[in-house]
RNA sequence: GCCCCGUUCGUCUAGUGGUUAGGACGCCAGAUUUUCAAUUUGGUAACAGGGGUUCAAUUCCCCUACGGGGUGCCA
């Protein structure tokens, strides 16, 4: 059994999207699952559109989610001489040849063939008295049938200097039947299939004979990528067939829909990885919720890797484009930060700072004792949080300056009465020893009962005044991760605004 | 237009020629509670429609509808 190997190729034409995302992910637990590797090529033969920031981008992304690829990034652009080779082979084996209809000619003809099929349409809304349906159906029919070209059997000699397109010498009868290994067989009647350029005139290679060529040299043994490419399949098996190559197999993968059903657009999702990242999301819960979506194993929901790559193959794939839910995401983002340790749950939150929007007001803060401040209080936020950002922003009181400045709602629960109650209870706390969650609770607690509260009644103006806000940790925890001199001096911030 | 692909709760999905059609997220209600979470108990909710095949179809076949992709000297 020969090793497989995927590749995953992505076009530099923008950053990395959640569904290129998504085919690696797949390329890769596929390679993973087989003891194979992944290799990556980059696809920059459009020289108009591709950029060195967006292969940074792709790399970037692919790290950032750790997926690793196996040796040399291969570029595309760089292989045009061999893929224009591979054309002249063809055209030498008598499987393409060379055409001499211009781009201008093809225009034209493109746009008869628009016109035709708006008078039929025209004819039918009118449902204008018959007869002459028959013949615009036939007139479309025809100019809307594949490209063929009038030169290609003896047709009238070119000047010798004329500039062609080496297109490939399509079959005309039969069929090509493609065994998708995620969409099953497919059929595409060679009467459907024009004879595709492979060579454009100014001597550069198209995509599609460019992919065949590059995954046939690389040694690609299964080509994982989008549903979009199905019907390529067809045709890039025609090249293959031309060339005397055998095909790879193929698994076309269902896309990833907007949460509106709709294609992804930029508006919704189709953000970049980077994005999520800035979201504050961790690598590991991407990869769950990415290969979950359109793949399954029975009901398991979370997997790690290694899980993930025991148990992929493509019998647990969906045929049906799936949609991006942030819900779940941010649900299953929430697990993986709840279940990760705490020191090391910090330390990724502060690697991720610079990432975060507004991060690097908080990463300034963040030294070494800091650094320890913030594990130790991991175990109160980290349960509060479903990214990475939501994290950030519940560790802000831990390094905010006194006297510390309160939203609304937190200013709004510091009445006469509560100021007076922190005033008493910050008395009682100074001397305490030792200080921790447990023997402030009881402290507090005495106090409450012999004034008669209720716990809530101190606890949430305490709240306040520690946090600045009215939702955090639970409070002894944040008395007690504070320490005694920072959590006492902020309570008595607030109470002596009292008499202020 | 033509070609190709798809359709199970709102969403991601499991599943089978005979099941109370299962799980997860979301949502609703209860428990817990110093806030918010977390946790936990329960609830809501689906086989697109129509024809076949069959003793029996959500499951197999066909049609329709809807959605998606392709139809480039883009990738």
């Amino acid at each position: 059994m020969k090793t497989v190997v995927t590749r995953f190729a992505p076009s530099p034409t923008g950053y990395l999207h959640i569904g290129g995302a998504r085919t690696a992910l797949f390329n890769w637990l596929y390679a993973r699952a087989t003891g194979g590797k992944m290799l990556l090529r980059i696809e920059d033969t459009d020289r108009v559109r591709s950029t060195d920031a967006a292969i940074a981008a792709i790399i970037d992304g692919l790290k950032w989610l750790e997926l690793d690829w196996d040796g040399e990034t291969v570029f595309q652009f760089a292989r045009a001489a061999r893929h224009a080779e591979a054309a002249y082979e063809m055209l030498e084996r008598g499987a393409a040849f060379r055409c001499y209809v211009t781009a201008e000619e093809l225009e034209a003809r493109r746009s008869q063939a628009e016109a035709a099929k708006q008078a039929l349409a025209a004819a039918r809304e009118a449902k204008a008295p018959g007869a002459d349906i028959a013949r615009l159906e036939a007139d479309m029919r025809e100019k809307t049938a594949p490209f063929r070209s009038p030169y290609r059997d003896g047709g009238k000699p070119p000047a010798p200097d004329a500039p062609f397109v080496v297109r490939l010498k399509a079959p005309r009868d039969g069929a090509t039947v493609i065994d998708d290994k995620v969409q099953g067989p497919v059929t595409f009647q060679h009467k459907d299939m024009d004879d595709m350029v492979l060579l454009r005139s100014d001597g550069t290679p198209t995509y599609m004979l460019a992919v065949v060529v590059d995954d046939h040299d690389m040694g690609v043994t299964h080509i994982i990528r989008g549903d979009d490419h199905l019907t390529n399949a067809g045709r890039q098996t025609l090249i293959y067939d031309a060339l005397g190559w055998t095909a790879p197999a193929f698994a076309h993968l269902p896309l990833i829909h907007g949460p509106d059903g709709a294609k992804l657009s930029k508006r919704h999702g189709a953000l970049g990885v980077e994005a999520y990242r800035a979201m504050g999301f961790l690598p590991p819960a991407m990869r769950n919720y990415l290969a979950r979506l359109g793949w399954a194993h029975g009901d398991d929901e979370i997997m790690s890797t290694e899980q993930m790559t025991a148990w992929f193959g493509f019998e647990g794939m969906g045929r049906s484009p799936a949609r991006l839910d942030l819900a779940k995401l941010e649900n299953l983002n929430g697990h993986y930060i709840r279940n990760t340790p705490d020191d090391e749950l910090a330390r990724q939150l502060i690697a991720a700072l610079p990432h975060l929007p507004g991060g690097d007001a908080l990463a300034a803060k963040i030294d070494e004792p800091a650094a320890t401040l913030l594990a130790r209080a991991m175990p109160g936020l980290k349960e509060r949080a479903k990214t990475l950002m939501e994290l950030a922003d519940g560790a802000h009181f831990l390094f905010a300056k006194r006297p510390l400045a309160l939203d609304d709602k937190a200013a709004a629960l510091l009445t006469p009465d509560a100021r007076a109650h922190l005033a008493a209870l910050a008395d009682r706390y100074a001397p305490l020893n030792p200080w921790d969650a447990a023997t402030v609770e009881a402290e507090t607690r005495r106090y409450v009962e012999a004034a008669g509260l209720k716990l809530g009644a101190v606890a949430q103006p305490l709240r306040a005044a520690l946090t600045g806000r009215t939702t955090s940790p639970g409070v002894f925890d944040v008395l007690a991760v504070l320490g005694r001199d920072e959590a006492v001096a902020r309570i008595r911030d607030q109470a002596a605004l009292a008499s202020a």
